[in-house]
RNA sequence: GGGCGAUUGGCUCAGUCGGUUAGAGCGCACGGUUCACAUCCGUGAGGUCACUGGUUCGAAUCCAGUAUCGCCCACCA
């Protein structure tokens, strides 16, 4: 369907008949991608386009995510920046094996009937029917992104920054592999890390055991939250100054079922106060245990297997989930009379961010990347001011991270993502390659390659998204997109991957291009849903983007979310504000019909010096193209989504246009007024729309279409606004708008007089002016034209200073003076005021007859003020005491 | 256990360097049948800026403390 140009567009503007079309005319124009060179002397702006998983569907975060990094490219692009936006998709390792499972689950098949070649055949077949699902989506949002770059983690140049990353870190000595208790998701089967972990408060069982001391003489008691790892215990603890146990230290305890003899050791970490005092020790199933283990030289017994069932260690308990061998042994224990307590205790639990399952620290032999080096650099990047988080105080929260940071088990048990590429000799050796074919021989003792074998490890995901802002511009290949785009300007993501990705492209990035990836990060908060909570599926409070952009367009959506994002700050997403925005870009719909419908067919050139109106608009524009120029470039996005509605819908639209409808239609006006008069708001409605095009690019571009085609010379001829310049303030006018709101704030005067005295809305009332000197009588002369349609006041008498003047309305003139002199207007607010029961009114004519009498004194003339019933305009006491002042002077 | 953030009309949020009468949208009340728009226009009511103390000529804003809510980090079995 294409967009036609209707001679008489809907009244209601209709997001879906006007996007796709506006968006395929972009894509034809090649504007997304940048010139074939930077233009001479322009700034660089460049985002990376966090990458959203390959199997994910499209949420509110996205669109958040798009839509503020969509402003800011084309707010660059207008500029004349080189700007570039380059997109991609994630492999998401976890995530893509827990979607793929679950289908193939389906098909009676698994990753054990599978293997791991049919698996991975499997999974790059699902690829190809998601891979490119999200970017469509993204442009349904209008994201003006270089389509022609678009990357994805796991393509072969993902795979070759990888392996030469990898090469390096290991040349530099920052690769190790070594045994370390990790942590484990049975169900997804794999490594995961503590970020990928989420500790929360659960209700579980603290039991007592006893265990009989192995010379026959006595007991010890030790309290478990986990008692199927007591078969895996190799000691018990006390601390070394509890007097309870000191007898005990150095003897042994007997291991219930397995009948394996503990020592009995004394370390100070133990604490005294919980439980019995004493501990058992399960080094291969907890941190601690595996630490004091470690300082007493004790072996440790694993006794879970990668799906948490006990294992071969475990005795007559093997092959028993890890659960039902806990009730087991519980069971048995009571029998035995063993299990002296059990309570009810509140304890963290850990598990997996994926699926939810209960995590098992797991003993393994894990690569690992001393990332100590690389966290210092990274923080002082940030410390010394060469990359900026945005929100600061965030910068702390990066900093406590990265002083604490741990070294980072960087393999994964699974499947799907770059292989770690290092090959194991028969005699134990281990080389490491960057090649694509990989070794040719053992790097130590030269054996062939057929001899070698390679890890089975997966990367984490992370480690290649941690090269993304350089991997997708070509690296380590020193490419033209390199020297031209590195690094980055803006990292735009949410501020819950600050550590997962954030940090760790800092490290990566300045190992190994030496320069940080980035110059800002730009942390965006959660969308939450209407009472601050979050969205989840369990909830059903989840927003589908996608339906809104059906339901509100692209552009309302993008303007709803704009106006509320604040780097650091969650924003809540509600009806109200999804309903604000589809309003707002109905205003600008119809106040384009209108200026359109009202362009004169003369072709008269424009004549006459411009009205108070024209000058005040155009300097009210030049003051909103400097703020939101300003905003923009601070990357206040919402401020600068509210500086451009406020003009909109308030200056131009308001009163710009209505005042120009006076103009227009005024008796009299000469063809080349009309026409300078269409000029100045056509021109206007161009300039806005070049200041709205980064927040609401559709309509605006619609528009534009059409403007153009009605005054190329406003539009100066631009095909597309896509691409059309930025607008560049011009000169203030301080003397317009001083009349201006002079003169608005008389018409408010006005209307309130009418509206608070209840003086019929058709009702002209007559209008008594004075004035203090020629300037302020000009500025009036010139105003009191829009103030009759606009306020349905007849001036009937202009006053000089030393003339009374009958009833007054304070404006900032300072010397303004509206008389009501009709009788008849004169009963109905008389009327008006003495009958009304409420209070409030009451309380008005309390104030009414005060104004009445003072202003009786002071003007000394009580037999006018009678005749002219008074009613004060504006906010009671303080403004009497104003206008007191005034008559003071006046006198 | 540590750290961070928030607290401004009924709701959602702005509020610049400390400076005149603290703003907006929604909601509410009242009024509006004119050819851009009722997804609209006009007018109005409504705020002790969480609390306490301090600095200052002056505090929503700076400092200290308190409370409530939220988030992040942290190995107590």
């Amino acid at each position: 369907m294409t967009t036609t140009r209707r001679r008489e567009p809907a009244p209601r503007y209709d997001a879906a008949a006007v996007e796709p079309a506006i968006y395929e005319r972009w894509l034809a124009s090649g504007a997304f991608a940048p010139a074939v060179s930077a233009p001479r002397g322009a700034r660089r702006f460049v985002i990376t386009m966090p990458p959203p998983n390959v199997t994910g569907a499209l949420h509110i975060g996205h669109a958040l995510t798009v839509i503020v990094e969509d402003v800011m490219i084309r707010y660059h692009r207008m500029r004349g920046d080189d700007t570039l936006w380059v997109p991609g998709v994630d492999h998401a390792s976890i995530g893509a094996q827990f979607v793929l499972d679950k289908i193939i689950a389906e098909e009676g098949e698994s990753r054990a009937t599978l293997g791991r070649e049919r698996y991975l055949e499997r999974m790059w077949q699902f690829m190809d029917s998601t891979r490119d699902v999200i970017g469509l989506q993204l442009r349904r949002l209008g994201a003006s992104a270089d389509w022609g770059r678009n990357r994805f983690t796991l393509d072969e140049q993902s795979a070759r920054a990888v392996r030469v990353a990898f090469k390096r870190l290991w040349d530099a000595g920052l690769v190790y592999r070594g045994e370390a208790l990790i942590t484990w998701c049975p169900r997804c089967r794999t490594t995961i890390s503590d970020l990928e972990t989420i500790h929360r408060d659960e209700t579980g069982t603290l039991w007592t055991i006893r265990y009989a001391l192995a010379d026959g003489d006595g007991s010890i008691s030790v309290a478990t939250t986990r008692p199927e790892t007591l078969l895996g215990d190799v000691a018990v603890a006390v601390h070394p100054e509890d007097h309870r146990y000191r007898a005990l230290v150095g003897r042994e305890a007997v291991l219930p079922f397995l009948g394996r003899r503990l020592p009995i050791i004394a370390d100070a970490a133990v604490q005294r106060e919980f439980g019995s005092g004493a501990v058992k020790i399960t080094p291969a199933h907890d941190p601690n245990d595996y630490a004091m283990a470690k300082r007493h030289e004790l072996a440790a017994i694993n006794v879970l297997d990668e799906e948490a069932r006990m294992n071969e260690n475990a005795g007559e308990f093997a092959g028993l989930d890890r659960y039902a061998a806990r009730q087991e042994i519980v069971e048995r224990l009571r029998a035995s009379g063993d299990l002296q307590a059990e309570q009810s205790h509140q304890m963290v639990v850990g598990r997996c961010e994926r699926c939810g399952t209960v995590v098992e620290p797991r003993l393994s032999v894990q690569w690992f990347i001393r990332v100590k080096p690389l966290a210092e650099r990274a923080l002082a990047s940030v410390t010394q001011g060469r990359t900026a988080i945005m929100p600061p105080h965030l910068a702390k929260v990066y900093a406590h991270w990265l002083e604490n940071i741990l070294d980072w088990a960087v393999g994964r048990q699974l499947w799907w993502g770059h292989r770690i590429p290092a090959w194991f000799c028969p005699d134990g050796h281990v080389t490491v390659s960057d090649a694509a074919e990989g070794p040719h021989a053992c790097a130590e003792c030269g054996r062939p390659a057929g001899e070698l074998n390679q890890e089975t490890d997966i990367f984490d995901t992370w480690f290649s998204s941690a090269l993304w802002p350089f991997s997708t511009l070509g690296w380590p290949d020193e490419t033209p997109d390199m020297a031209r785009f590195y690094p980055t300007t803006v990292m735009e993501t949410g501020y819950d991957i600050l550590f997962f990705w954030v940090a760790r492209m800092m490290m990566m990035g300045l190992f190994c291009t030496d320069v940080e990836p980035f110059r800002i990060v730009y942390l965006h908060g959660l969308v939450r849903a209407s009472g601050g909570v979050k969205m989840s599926k369990t909830k059903g409070n989840v927003v589908d983007p996608l339906d809104l952009v059906d339901e509100i367009g692209a552009d309302a959506l993008r303007f709803a979310l704009t106006i509320g994002t604040s780097p650091g700050h969650d924003q809540r997403l509600t009806q109200a504000k999804v309903d604000g925005a589809r309003n707002f870009a109905n205003k600008l719909w119809n106040v384009a019909r209108f200026v359109l419908g009202s362009q004169p067919d003369s072709g008269a050139t424009p004549s006459g010096d411009a009205s108070v109106a024209e000058r005040w608009i155009r300097s009210r524009l030049a003051e909103v193209v400097e703020r939101s120029t300003a905003q923009l470039e601070a990357l206040d996005l919402a401020g600068y989504a509210a500086t451009a509605h406020e003009f909109a819908w308030s200056d131009y639209a308001d009163w710009f246009v209505e005042m120009a409808k006076v103009e227009l239609r005024r008796e009299g006006a000469s063809q080349g007024e009309r026409a300078r008069v269409w000029a100045t708001l056509a021109g206007t409605l161009g300039d806005l729309l070049r200041l709205l095009h980064p927040l609401m690019p559709f309509i605006t571009e619609e528009i534009w279409s059409v403007l153009r085609d009605a005054a190329p010379s406003l539009t100066d001829g631009e095909e597309l606004l896509l691409t059309a310049p930025w607008p560049t303030p011009g000169p203030r006018d301080a003397s317009a708008e001083s009349e201006v709101s002079a003169l608005t704030a008389l018409i408010r005067d006005v209307r309130n007089l009418r509206s608070e005295s209840g003086v019929a809305a058709g009702t002209w009332l007559p209008l008594f002016v004075a004035v203090t000197g020629d300037a302020q009588r000009s500025a009036i002369e010139r105003g009191i034209g829009y103030l009759e349609p606009m306020a349905r006041v007849r001036p009937v008498q202009f006053a000089t200073s030393d003339q009374r003047p009958a009833l007054v309305a304070a404006t900032p003139l300072g010397a303004a003076w509206l008389g009501v002199e009709a009788a008849e207007v004169a009963a109905g607010v008389a009327a008006g005021v003495e009958h009304d029961s409420s209070e409030r009114r009451a309380r008005r004519v309390v104030e009414l007859r005060a104004a009445i009498d003072r202003l009786r004194t002071l003007l000394g003339n009580a037999s006018f003020v009678e005749r002219a019933p008074v009613t004060v305009v504006g906010k009671e006491r303080a403004r009497l005491a104003e206008l007191e002042a005034q008559l003071r002077q006046l006198r």
